[in-house]
DNA sequence: CAGCATCCAGTATGATACTG
DNA sequence: CAGTATCATACTGGATGCTG
C-alpha cells in the first residue's frame, strides 16, 4: 500500500473497528451524516456536563450542593445541564414537597454506564497528559514565527 | 442517610474512582481546578477533531483527500484542526517538496492511542442510542409546559 | 495543492435580578 | 431552596477571497 516503514507500530484491532464505521457513517447520506462520536460529544463535551456527571458519581445531592461541587459553575449552567441529562435518561430528578422545597439529583442506571468509557478517557488523558505537554513545548519551540505567535526574533534560529 | 430503595444498583468500581479522583481534582487549587476530563474534552470534544482523527485512523491521507473524507468540513477548520493536533504530538505532519506541494498526515504512536478510549465511547453511544432516544421521547412527551417549551397555552396565562 | 487572512453569524456561556 | 428571565459577551465555526 504505502511506504510502511515508519514507526507507526500500533496494532490496534480498534483502529480498523473505527475506520470501517467511519466509513459506513459516510456512506449512509449524502447531506445528513450522522455520526454517532459528535452525538456523543454533542452530548457530553459541553463544558459542564461531564463534571456535573462525575459530581453525581460520589453520591446523588441536591441542587445548592450540586452548586457547592461543581466550582465557578452558575446556577442558569447548572439548571440547564440537568435538565438535558434529565431528559437523555441520565440523571434522575426527584422533587420533595417540603418547604422550602428540595430537589435531589442521582444517576439511572443508564447514567452510570457511562462511566465506562469516562474511565478510559480519564485514563488515557493521565497517560498523555506528559507526552502533550512535552509535544506542544516542542511545536511552539520550533516554530515561533511559522504559525504568526507573537514570538521576539533575537538573531538566532534554531 | 437517604432513602436508598430505588432501582440504582450498579456496583461499577470505576465510579467510585471517578468520584474519588474528582474530589482530588478539587481539592488542588480553590481558584484554577484543571480538570484532566475537562482537559481532555477541549481537545477532542469541538466539531471536528475526532472525525480528523477517525478519517485517518483508515490511512494517512493527504489535505485535499482529508477535505473530502471528512464531510462538510471547510479548509478552513480542517487545516485549524490538523494543527492542533500537530502541535499536540497526535498527528505528523509531513511536506513533500514537489510542484504542486503536497503534504501528508498521520496518526503518531501517541495519536493511536486515542482509539482506546474512543473506541469504547462509541460502543457506549451505540448501545445508548436507543435508550437515550426513548427517554428524550417520554421526557417530551410528559412535560410539555413544564420546562418553558414554548406550548401553546390557551388562557396565554405565564 | 495547501493553506492563510478577513469578515460575519450563531451559539454557548456568564452576570444579574427576580420568584414561589 | 431551586430555580426562571433577561441581557451581555466571548468564542466557534462558516463563507469568501487571496497566495506561493
Amino acid at each position: 500500500m504505502k511506504p510502511g516503514n515508519i514507526q507507526i507500530t500500533t496494532p490496534s484491532p480498534v483502529r480498523a473497528e473505527l475506520a470501517h464505521k467511519f466509513a459506513n457513517w459516510q456512506t449512509r447520506k449524502p447531506d445528513g451524516f450522522v455520526c454517532p462520536v459528535r452525538d456523543a460529544l454533542d452530548r457530553i463535551g459541553d463544558k459542564w456536563t461531564m463534571l456535573v456527571l462525575i459530581a453525581l458519581a460520589d453520591a446523588s445531592m441536591r441542587f445548592s450542593e450540586l452548586h457547592r461541587a461543581v466550582p465557578n459553575i452558575s446556577k442558569r449552567m447548572l439548571t440547564q445541564t440537568l435538565r438535558e441529562l434529565e431528559r437523555d435518561g441520565l440523571v434522575l430528578r426527584r422533587v420533595f414537597p417540603t418547604k422550602p422545597p428540595s430537589v435531589e439529583y442521582e444517576l439511572t442506571d443508564l447514567g452510570c454506564t457511562l462511566f465506562e468509557p469516562v474511565g478510559t478517557l480519564v485514563r488515557w488523558v493521565e497517560q498523555s497528559h506528559g507526552p502533550i505537554q512535552a509535544a506542544r513545548q516542542r511545536f511552539d519551540a520550533a516554530a515561533p514565527s511559522a504559525r504568526g505567535g507573537q514570538v521576539i526574533l533575537a538573531t538566532d534560529k534554531q
